[in-house]
DNA sequence: CTTGACATCCAAAACGTTTTGGTGTATAAT
DNA sequence: ATTATACACCAAAACGTTTTGGATGTCAAG
């Protein structure tokens, strides 16, 4: 068996809460024994028992993150970055990270957090992939538990997020697009149900409206965030009588399945057809033709929610509660 | 504050022994108190403290596993589906999984690893990609920690692991490529202090050999796993003077890299060049030009090794300490 | 010689469970 | 009437920490 304090106590002769404070450099127990204590413990091997200090200190230092995999296989590197990001995040702050995954709207999916919550395994938990209406984040907030997200939801509820500026991004990416001349644009957003696919469609809506296009609404279609969903929605989309010169997707899955739909048939991507993405992922930069996308810094991103989450955990409500990254 | 056993307790009158053991399902409770308490229980919206139970029960009901995050960027699509395959495994023995990140064979190492162990936070530890002489495994070995590992090491130390017939795949793969008439063949390895470059280059070397071929040094080159290394490398072997005609790579990751440096030097892969790559992530299906690729079935594995795992801890040595998949 | 202040230490309770080793009360067998 | 046998229950200890609320001793000031 491992040591504890007790087997320490009683190897120098004080008590177990001499041994305690001592490790804890309280500053009620005399320099000397400090240093000898710390040298036994540290002879002995001595390591604190984790769990033992969790049940009395009513913390376990540790956050969860449900991932949302979408299939039985969850392709996305997005999620392993941010998961990255995350880890590392809490890790700065000696955090451990509780991960389970979960289909995204299953029914299951609420049991999976109460599970978290409940049985008070972890100290907050972050959630990412907001959607318009969520419950995830509902049930948090009902309950009281600290949290963050990374996305808002639509409705007015009041809680600690994350969010980068798609709209704006998406706005400035279809500008781009149609500084170079392109009149029809095709957007293939993500599942509408996501909050962020309305904010990126509004942008593309915002971008043809400025510049007095019209929206047509053949082309917007709404794909599933796979790069499979890409090239059906890319088909679709080439397939119509006036098929676009542009097109922007929801993430980079999607714009890796766009191009390829292109190149099947024979059109070359960035002369004949444009494509834009958004995220960022770390695939991106060695894909060829290279693709243009909207940066994220998915693992900073990752990073900062999970730090944020710690000082609300430690009581230290945060500078600033909502941010919104460009 | 949350409801305890005592606050059942104190509600139906009984003692805590009984709500708990009624709880539990023991059977020196009589029906009708079984059926009260639960029902109450559940009224009063009770969750065990799961902090509470690991205390007593010394068992955690957790495994670990520490994500090799190569840098800042860990864009491998592959761990991501090794964790969900983890997860989800522990997942229906009721099992959490606890994540860490940490750059492999970083001095730090060690301490994640302690950390884990000797914080008793978990009750066994997955690791993956192992090395030929691997410390975490020797580690963990001479602590008696239940561990299972993706991957055998150099050393006839033994211990669970669950590991791909790499040498039979790659020297399949390079037998075909033989047959189809290749008489150069490059060999882009993983960094060799991992056991699986040493395997998969084993089965690269068999096939020459059994087809006479005599082997190139400068045919074999070591590359970082990543899609930058696989394009670097692949760009060397271009530029040999008789640069190979086909391309066997270590991972996928690699094998995308080694595919645009062939199409950006005008190549078309699979009629100038050919490539075939070694893992099967999920996104390898949409990559184009298709990969070939030997297909090894990550999330399975995942899944494969935290049960082995549970099955350990829970004393049931497993019928098969060591497994090698085709 | 008291008083207070300070430094150093500690026993016991607490955190929320499970396990151990019982007790008491019927009913059945001797 | 005694003994066995279930049956239904429970008090207390345990898991390894931290926290609470003193206790003890020393020393300087009054």
């Amino acid at each position: 068996m491992s040591v504890t304090l007790k087997d320490i106590a009683k190897r120098v002769g004080f008590s177990v809460t001499t041994v305690s404070r001592a490790l804890n450099d309280y500053d009620d127990v005399s320099q000397e024994t400090k240093h000898l204590i710390k040298r036994v413990a540290q002879e002995m091997g001595y390591h604190p028992h984790v769990i033992a200090q969790s049940l009395q200190r009513r913390r376990t230092n540790t956050v969860g993150y449900i991932v949302p995999a979408t299939d039985r296989y969850l392709s996305d590197p997005y999620f392993l970055e941010l998961l990255a990001g995350i880890g590392d995040g809490a890790a700065s702050y000696d955090f451990d990270l509780l991960v389970s995954t979960c289909k995204p709207m299953a029914p299951e999916e609420h049991l999976v957090y109460e599970r978290m919550v409940k049985g008070r395994r972890v100290d907050g938990i972050v959630v990412a992939r907001t959607r318009c209406d969520d419950e995830r984040i509902a049930y948090l907030v009902s309950e009281g538990f600290p949290m963050v997200a990374f996305g808002r939801t639509a409705s007015e509820q009041d809680f600690p997020y994350l969010d980068v500026d798609g709209e704006k991004g998406v706005c400035e990416a279809t500008r781009y697009l149609i500084g170079l001349g392109h009149r029809r644009i095709g957007f293939i957003s993500p599942s509408l149900y996501l909050m962020f696919a309305e904010h990126r469609l509004a942008g593309y809506k915002r971008a043809l409206q400025a510049n007095g296009l019209e929206l047509d609404p053949a082309l917007v279609v709404e794909g599933n965030l796979t790069q499979a969903g890409g090239h059906q929605r890319m088909e679709q989309l080439l397939d119509l009588e006036e098929p676009p010169t542009a097109v922007v997707t929801g993430n980079d899955l999607m714009a890796f399945g766009a191009m390829e739909a292109a190149q099947e048939r024979g059109l070359v991507v960035g002369r004949d057809v444009a494509v834009i993405g958004f995220d960022d992922v770390p695939l991106a930069a060695y894909f060829r033709p290279t693709l243009t996308t909207i940066r994220q810094p998915i693992y900073d991103i990752g990073k900062k929610l999970s730090q944020t989450l710690i000082e609300i955990i430690k009581g230290e409500e945060p500078a600033e509660r909502q941010i919104i990254l460009q």
